[in-house]
DNA sequence: TTAATTTTGTACCGATGAGTAAATATATAG
DNA sequence: CTATATATTTACTCATCGGTACAAAATTAA
């Protein structure tokens, strides 16, 4: 039951590249949300047609999942790279001027797909938006373990609340992603990234 | 040309109560969002059915706008009435907890309708999504005019830059939007609140 | 070459989307 | 009572929704 990415090594072989796929596909549903993306919106941007689509993931809700494992894996995801940073301080200052390098990039939609991809949805979307929040949540809880990871040696002062602290930050974050969707630019959401920072507790 | 909400005169009367309907359509857009809204569920949750509610209020994206209008005239509405508040720091504090309680009361749907009834839409919300940025921005920028008076009259530091700090409150607001629909309480809300007005530069 | 296996293109499925035509019901105006 | 005006109900429109059946095409294994 070998069920990996590996292509088998019999039959008519992909004519497509199934990660420029996906990577077609996050744009879409990062654009449109898991609602607002039609299987047309999907197989038009990423070039094939729909038994193709499902051959290869499965139907419309695993290929918004796979398209989310791909969006906080890609090489200018900011989250969790900026968790490495030596110091409290600094990982959240990658943090923040990360997400408003990234949520502002006019390369791919504005925003953050994870935020914004079934905030308010239909029934049909239940099981996306449960995944979103519980993405959410995650990154929340490693950030509040990071924070307190620095409080436990000294890189904070003792009496943060650590858990408080990582939810504030969670909500900055988020309401960026917001701000990112209203046209703001790089600038004004770094703005906002420096005016979070000279208020966090140094050591 | 009386093209006002006073019924007419003649003419058989309307069934059903205008304001109480739209309220049941405010709640539909407000969990399931523009694109997740089908008019089966509006018209079975505002108790009417198709050919009523298209007389009454036009179409989905009409009904949708005046839902909006509705939202943020209601008497739990928080932002504006907020900006009455004598001195800056009391006004960003009603906002704040205004916020806090209103966005995970559990009376209505969790968050803010204006953030997340269209944040990543399909095209056909997309005068829905445009409405939706506009009214964020004139939030922002009626904080920021109240801000801005606050900082002539003293009430506030001179060299605070308004425009960085309203655009900083908003984001924080529509981050708790999300942390809202994520499951959070009113405390914890509460508690990311108290954190941002800890920072809030005082006179 | 033949068999087995997998992908692709086309054409389709039933269900549901938003929106409406037309008949009926209920009111007022004269 | 009659005429007019508006609301309600039912039944419908056409387009699109997510998803699939089926046959042709393209590959490897024998």
């Amino acid at each position: 039951m070998s069920t990996g990415t590996c292509p088998p090594s019999v039959g008519r072989p992909r004519a497509f590249d199934m990660e420029k796929a996906l990577e077609k596909a996050l744009e879409v549903f990062w654009k449109k949300g898991y609602d607002g993306a039609s299987l047309s919106d999907l197989t038009e941007a990423m070039g094939i047609n729909k038994p193709s689509l499902y051959a290869a993931f499965g139907n419309k809700e695993q290929l918004f999942l796979k398209a989310i494992e791909l969006y906080e894996n890609r090489p200018c995801a900011f989250f969790y790279p900026a968790l490495q940073q030596p110091t409290a301080y600094l990982v959240v200052e990658h943090m923040l001027f990360g997400a408003a390098t990234s949520m502002a990039d006019t390369s791919h939609p504005h925003g953050c797909v994870v935020v914004q991809g079934a905030l308010s949805c239909s029934e049909a979307a239940a099981t996306v938006k449960a995944a979103l929040i519980a993405r959410r949540r995650d990154g929340e809880l490693a950030l509040r373990a990071r924070l307190e990871q620095a409080r436990e040696q000294g890189d904070l002062p003792a009496d943060v609340d650590t858990t408080i602290l990582a939810r504030y930050l969670g909500t900055v974050l988020q309401g960026m992603a917001i701000q990112a969707t209203n046209g703001a630019t790089p600038e004004e959401l770094k703005q906002v990234a420096q005016l979070t920072l000279d208020n966090f507790p140094r050591r």
